[in-house]
This record gives structure tokens, sequence and C-alpha cells, in this order.
DNA sequence: CATGAATGAGGGTTCATTCAT
DNA sequence: CATGAATGAACCCTCATTCAT
């Protein structure tokens, strides 16, 4: 393709990465009805009309952004998991992943419920982008089904005992992580990530150890 | 007291009730965003105005109403907890207490995170109302306090066997439930409440089963 | 009824009144899309948030007020068609009428072409208000419907003598007083309506007198 | 003059001749403010910011487009004109090249009415191209001059008689013409020119025939 | 000359809150 | 106390116009 293309191409695709990148930290602070079109365009160098130019408009910036935030996640929790370490190694590692990467976006991901359209998922058509709204919905629920994979990987080999179903336990650990995530937030900071990935590993590994039963 | 200033003030409190019901049930549908003071009005069979004359605000509905929940919950986790029972009985009931509660309430809790000052709890200075909104805060966290006093009974009589802080797990615990009613509201619809405390009791009492480590 | 809702009721109702009048005022000078709702809210007394109170949108506002306008001009032609009288008187009676109603209205009957939805009628399902659009549409028809009838009943009584389609003799007198009015309208004041009358009368009883044919 | 100037100016002139072509039918089709800029250069092959090269502003192109359209108008009418004819067919022709020619322009003519500076005439001074506003303006009266003229021929001739004003009836004559356009345009297509063309010479040549008087 | 991108200015609409009855 | 009505304050979005390339 003409060069002159390909490089306008990648300066639009870079501006429509900054827009997000701004979005990121607005929405993250403010949620999605309190931030203001133009703190996002302020934070990211352009006046409000030119989101425009790159976004139908908020509905679509939010999407856009939630969703690439999440397919960042689902790549490096793909990365993370390595099939020759033993499963709980890789689930330790993928809970790590989720810090990490979380280090930079998790504040955002935790205003996914101010979403309108996502509150309760319930009023989805009421969004002018339910097409663009559903394919994060499917996102979202690749997460618990990749700790599911290695629970049921874990299993059939032998590390890992218990009767329930791998997506009901997944979706736990993805609850444990989120409450961690929480309750840095309330704290306004990040806490050691090792060492909560250690206990929380430690957790899902025995429980609480209960000796009846 | 004046009879006739009691039953005014018994009356009062009864609207004010009536309205807070009206309240729940419009934010858990829609958030704290999207309801407007009208929708919980007529819900209420109240003007709109007239909500001025019981809560001076839009956010002293939705703190008082937060709180009020809370408290219920608080004190019917308080009544399950039966010290007479074993550890893990007790917290199998408090789970169960949980999702009957919320089972009218929960979708109502799950909007917490759509209130401005809410979000991160960052923004709390900016409410109007930073005294209520502060005293909620310590309420949520009587939860996982409950939880964390039941573990800490049962470790030391010994009827639990874990190495962590007893805080963290009792933050696990109420993340893992959250993580049900969470997938219970993008289902519409509450699932087995005896089924899957017991899958959650299985997953606390021993985690996946590890046989490593 | 109880009769404080009567007057409420009535109050409501002369109040939208008002709002028409201020609305017909400002339309009439500038067009639909130039006129500003703060201009319409100024010249009737109200803020702009108020005109919300009693029209959905600026859409309804036009359309309700060419209705009404359309509605008084039939109704001063029902009345002003006398079967007693001649044909020909009444005709005269008729465009008088409308010359003096328009006295009042017609800058803004004029501007119906400055309606969105109504340029060429073509893009009505844009409007929000379709159904009132649709019902002004016809009503519209009724003013050339009312001539052909006296057209129609002066033939019949051999008063009048031509071989057209009333219908369409009725569109041409229709359109014989529309450019008037446009000339008085361009010449920034009315003319002198009996004189006006008169010439379009004779003009209409036989035309330029052809010899020839 | 450089024939390579000479060439540049007539490639130049073609195109601002192919810009109000698309003009013509974007307003045409919705009216002075519906339509926008990005719709005329799309239609007419360039991107918006062209058009600024060939016109100032988006009145510019609506008022030069209207006197085009006209000065058309007036040299077919002036074509159709001759001397040795009678003057009602004369006439006659004169109505069949307006029809001819709005067949392809009147949609755009009838849009006049949603050009703001043209609404009632009354804010020409509000354009910033008053004076192009003005000349359009005097270029329409050209319209029922010419009909004039005939009218005045054919009464000294002998061939019609009336007494009322001459300028007058050419006012009637442009009525009578509109009204049929717009009637088309109500309908989304032309009717048949033929047809239409002898009605109207036939009302005009003696009206409705009437007895009296 | 052509154009993608940027933007100022502006308008319609919503809604929490106030006020008069 | 109850409420219909009034309104200020926002905010999203559009679009003609400008500018840099």
């Amino acid at each position: 393709m003409d060069p002159k293309v390909l490089r306008e191409k990648a300066v639009r695709e870079a501006k429509r990465g900054l827009i997000l990148d701004a979005a990121r930290k607005v929405f993250a602070e403010r949620g999605f009805h309190e931030t203001r079109l133009e703190d996002i365009a302020a934070e990211a160098g352009f006046s409000k009309a030119s989101l425009y130019n790159y976004y139908t408009d908020k509905e679509a910036i939010f999407l856009s952004l939630a969703t690439r935030e999440l397919e960042r996640i689902v790549e490096e929790l793909g990365k993370a998991n390595d099939p020759e370490r033993n499963s709980l190694e890789n689930i330790e590692a993928m809970i790590r992943v989720i810090f990490a990467t979380f280090g930079e976006h998790f504040a955002f991901m935790l205003t996914l419920a101010t979403f309108p359209a996502g509150v309760a998922c319930a009023r989805m058509h009421e969004s002018t982008h339910s097409v663009l709204f559903q394919k994060h919905i499917e996102g979202l629920k690749r997460i618990p089904s990749l700790f599911a994979d290695v629970l049921v990987r874990g299993r059939a080999s032998g590390e890992f005992c218990f009767d329930e179903d791998a997506a009901d336990i997944a979706r736990y650990i993805t609850g444990i992580i989120r409450s961690v995530l929480l309750s840095w937030r309330m704290d306004r900071k990040m806490g050691d990530i090792n060492k909560e990935t250690a206990r929380i590993v430690a957790f899902i590994a025995h429980g609480i150890g209960a000796q009846t039963r």
C-alpha cells in the first residue's frame, strides 16, 4: 500500500490510542457518567469536537476502551499460561499477571459498573452500540474461562482434587481477585503483588483447611 | 411524649421507609445516575417535589438506603452466627443469609459502584454527605469483619487450619459471594441458594485440593 | 369536575397558548431553524427549560402551532361560507377572511417551508412527530377543498362555467392568494385587503378576458 | 490572454458549475439548513474543504446557485417569447418553459424559503452577501415582469381585456404556477406538463367564467 | 489545488432542585 | 405536607469554517 497512506493510518491509530489512554485515566477517576468529554479531550490534548473524528460518541469511547483493556489482559493471560509448568504455578502466574496488568488498568475496569447499559447488562438494547457491547460481554467471559481451562487440566493430571464445576471455581477465583483490587482501590494504592498473590494461591490451594467434612 | 407527635413521627418514618423501598427498586434497575428522582417518586406514590420533605437530595436517599440495607444484613448476619454450632456451619449460615437477604436487595448493593462519590471512594469529599458516606464505608467493613470473627474462632478451636490473616480470607469470601451475585445479575435471575452455598462452602473448606506444596 | 382542577387546566391551556403566540412571532421572523428555543421562551416570558413542561420539543411546538393556525383559518373559512349568498360572493368572503386572518398569522404560515420534515414532505418519517405532521398535512388540504366545494356548487347552479377540475382551480386560487401574501411579506407590510380581494375576484371571475379561443 | 491561463480559468469555471449542480440536488432534497456542506462536497466529488476554494461559504453557494438557476429561466423565458405569435400562445409557451426548465430545477427553487436571509427577505442585512442577495431579489422580479410585458402587449392589441394592473395579474400567474409546482413536489413527481399548461392557460384566459358582474 | 484534521460556537435537551400555592 | 410549575446549570453533539500538509 502507498506508504503515505500507511503512515497516515498509523498516525490515526496512534491518536485513537492516545484518546483511549486519556479516557482510561478520566473514566477510572470519575466513572462513566461523571466524566465529561471535555476532560478526556483535554487529557488527550484535543478539543472536545475532535474526539468525534475518532469515535462516534462517548459510549463508543468507553466500549472501545473496555474492549482494548480486556484484550490486553486476555493476551497477557495467554502468555502467562505455560503448559510445561505445573497448574498451580500457572494459576499463580495468571493472578500475578492480572495484578501487574491492572496495575495500570484496574481502576478503569472497576468502573465498568458505571456504564449505563452495563448495569445488570439489562439495558444493553438501550445502547447505541449494542453490537460493540455484546462483543465486550463475550470478551469478559474469557477471563474466567482461561482459569477454568487450567483447573480442568490440573484436575485431569491429578494435581487438583475438587468436585465442583471448574467454571464455578474459576468464577470464585475472579471474585477473589476483584475483592483484592477493590480493597486496593479503596486504599488508593496497590498492595504488594507478590505477597497478595501468594496469599490467594495458598487459599485457593487448600481453602481454610477445614478439618471436618 | 405527646402521642400525637409520636404518631406523626411514626407516619413520617413510615413514609421515609416507603421512599427507600421505591428507591431500592429503581436504583437496582438503573444505577445511580440513570435513575431520576421522578422515577423514585412515581414508584413511591409521591410527587418528585415531595421527596425533598424527607431527604435533602438524591445523594441522601442513596446513602440512607445503602446504610439501611447494610444494617439489615449485618443484623441478619449477627443472628445467623450461632456460637453453639461449629464454625463452618456458621459460615455456611452466614453465606446463606447473604444470599437470602440479597435475594431482595442484592441488585441494589451491586449498584453501589455507580455512586459518584463511591467510585474508588476517591471522591468522597465531593459529596455533600461525606459524613453519611464515611459512616457507610465503615458499615461496609463490618461484613468481612463478621466473617473474620468466625474464622479466628474456628482456627482457635482447631476447626480450621490456615496461615493467612483472617481478615484477608474474610475478604476473599466476600469476593466469592459477590462474584456469584454478579453472575446471577447478568443472568437476570437468582440461582439455587442451597446448591450455591454448598459449593462455596466446599471451596472455602478445602480450596481446589492441591496435592503439591 | 373539581373546579380547582378545572381552573388549573384552564391556566395550563392558557400558557400553552401564550407559548404558541410567542412561537408564532419568532418562527415568523426567523423560520424554523433560525429560531432558538430561548427566543420563544423569552418572548413568552418563560425560561427555556419551562417550555418542556408544555411541549415535548421544538418540533412539537412548531407543529402544534401550525395546526392551531390552520384550524383557526379553516374555522373562519367555514363561517365565511354562506350558502344563501351567491357563490362568487362566497369566494370573495373566503379570500377576505384569509387575508384578514393571515393579517396576524400569514408570516408564520409562509415559514412552513422551513420545517425540515416539511421540505417536500419527503422526510416526514424523520420527524419524531410524524403523526402530528401527517395530521397537519391533511389539514392543509382542507383549505383548497373548501374552495373546491364552492366552485362545484357555483357550477351546478349555473353561476360559473368552466371545464377544468374544481380541485385544480381551487389550487390555483390558493396559489394566487399565496403570491399576494408573499409580495406583502417582501414589502414588509400588508396591502389593502379590500382592493386586493376585489382584484383577485375579478381575475378569478374572468381571467384576462381573452378574446380568442 | 495566455492560453494556459485561459484553460485554467475554464477548468475552474467548470468545477464551480459542478459544485452548483451538486448543491442544487442536495438543497432541493433537504433545504438550506438541513444540507451539510459535506453532502454537497460528496455529491460533487470533492472534499468539504475544497469547496472553500470556489465559494467563500455556504451562503455564497446557495445564492450563486439561486442566481444561476434564475438566469437560466429568464433566458429561456426570453427565448420562448415570440412577438410574432399571439399573446396567449406566448403565455402558454412561457408557462411550458417554466415547467420544462423547472423539471430539473424546481425543487431547488422551492427551497428558497429555507434560506435564512430570505425568510421574509427581512433579514437580508444579516447575510454576509447582501449584495449577492439583493441582486438575486431583483432577478426574481424579472419573471413576473416578463409575463407583465406580454399581458400589456396583449391588452394593447385587443387580445386581452382586463382592468387590473398587468403586474398584479402577472404575479397571480406566477402564484398559480408555483401552486402547481408545490403540488407536484408533495406528490414527489411531476405531472403532465402539457395538460397542466393547457389547464392553466384556460383558467387564465377566462377564469371560472362567472356569469354575474 | 486538494484534503484530513482540528475546532469554536452554539443549540436542544435533561434533571436536580426550588418555590408558590 | 403535597405538588405543579419554573429554572439554572450542564453536557453531548453538530457543523461551518480554518489550517497545515
